[in-house]
DNA sequence: TTTCCTGATATTGTCTGACGAAATCATATG
DNA sequence: CATATGATTTCGTCAGACAATATCAGGAAA
């Protein structure tokens, strides 16, 4: 799935009612701890560890947990159990590949269809809130607001299939081991490009917008290329 | 999530040993039932009548179901169970917005890092059958076909992460919902998109590669727009 | 010492049974 | 006919059990 895994609820939850199931509360509490340092790409995740810290029983947890394999979040192994995914420097660039073509259309419907002032004047706000956290937060702060800023986006986009197919969750999975690898200037480069997007999207020049996402990406990639290779399993 | 259920073993299995979990096949054998028409979409998934027809225990299916709500082939609802996912129309287009670009980019890649004369040959191959499932076979023949099609256009282009991302199980849901309302002609065009886009990976031409997948996505919404309300939920 | 085998331990995969909560259905009542 | 009420169904969650498999520790052999 791309993913479809939220911590709210959310139009893609499981239900209407606002009430989170068990498996969907550890399923968020899980992606949670990956933002946050908690889980780290790899570890892997004992289930008498994790049902007696979080207080539910197994089989909630193994529905959590095959949720998220969906999700390309944990990996399952027959008979080894669950293990947080860790992405090699192929999948990383393989990934970008892949997310950017469905953000740039996301940024293009939302400065198409971005439905009132207010909802571009958030995505700036959150473009903003990223820049001071990029200096001043904890790291899972900065992105648990950079999910959110996705999110802001492809709402105003109205497209309800994106949201679903793009692949944010995995995309939190690597921003999580690259975080606390990345220079100031690599940091800045990225925050800065939110700010671009937000900016154009607020201008409702969709050409602009998908220009933006590409720029970011172009960026993104450069970041890639510089990290050691120690930042990534098998070299 | 892009989705990431197969049936068979795969890059995206959950266990490397060939054997599948109860709950994998179980997910396997609802997504055959989708495609071959036994379960239409908005049917209501009892878990009792599951259980016992796939003969598994009432946990084994529910981690099924939540692996096929991650990938949005059922929606499950508080209290009220398992139903299979249906889209309406803005659902279908919003769908089609979202898979066109991964597409384009699953066939550039194709036809640019085909690795082989061979699975090029296997391409075209299956374009054929394509063809003459169209006219002589079962609807499930010819989106199994179909999902063979895409799953080894993105092998071929060597992007893990796309097949991740791919909504193609989605995909395959508005298939069957729509399947057997098309006309003919409408038929025709399907098939013959598969075709032109073979052709334009066997030749390398990742150009023509990419135009072919965006006629046939043109053709794919020239059909939605000519099929009536009564195909889709809610009018 | 190092390597390989073997058994003990740990962990997962799966099933069964149970109970409360919520929805659905059937019935009675106005 | 509409509505309220109770019975039934179905789901959400838990606890416990057992088999299958992987992992690890210790001893035997080279």
């Amino acid at each position: 799935m791309g993913q479809v895994l939220k911590e709210k609820s959310s139009p893609d939850d499981n239900d209407n009612t606002g009430k989170l199931s068990a498996s969907d509360r550890v399923a968020g509490a899980i992606l949670q701890d990956i933002r946050s340092g908690r889980l780290v790409p790899g570890q892997h995740l004992l289930e008498p560890e994790l049902t007696s810290r979080l207080g539910i029983s197994r089989g909630s947890l193994r529905e959590a947990l095959k949720h998220l394999a969906a999700a390309g979040i944990v990996d399952l192994n027959r008979f080894r159990g669950a293990y947080i995914a860790a992405l090699d420097r192929k999948s990383v660039l393989d990934l970008l590949d892949t997310l950017e073509p469905l953000a740039r259309l996301a940024a293009r419907l939302a400065a198409t269809n971005c439905p009132n002032d207010r909802a571009a004047q958030r995505l700036v706000k959150s473009a903003k809130v990223l820049e001071d956290l990029r200096l001043s937060g904890q790291r899972g702060d900065y992105l648990n607001e950079r999910r959110r800023f996705y999110d802001m986006m492809v709402e105003m986009g109205g497209n309800v299939e994106l949201a679903r197919a793009m692949p944010l969750s995995r995309t939190d999975l690597f921003r999580a081991q690259v975080e606390t690898r990345q220079s100031e200037s690599q940091r800045r480069r990225h925050a800065e490009g939110y700010a671009k997007i937000a900016a154009a999207v607020q201008a409702r020049d969709a050409a602009a917008a998908d220009k933006a996402v590409a720029d970011h990406f172009a960026g993104t990639r450069k970041t890639m290329a510089e990290l050691p290779a120690e930042v990534f399993p098998n070299g």
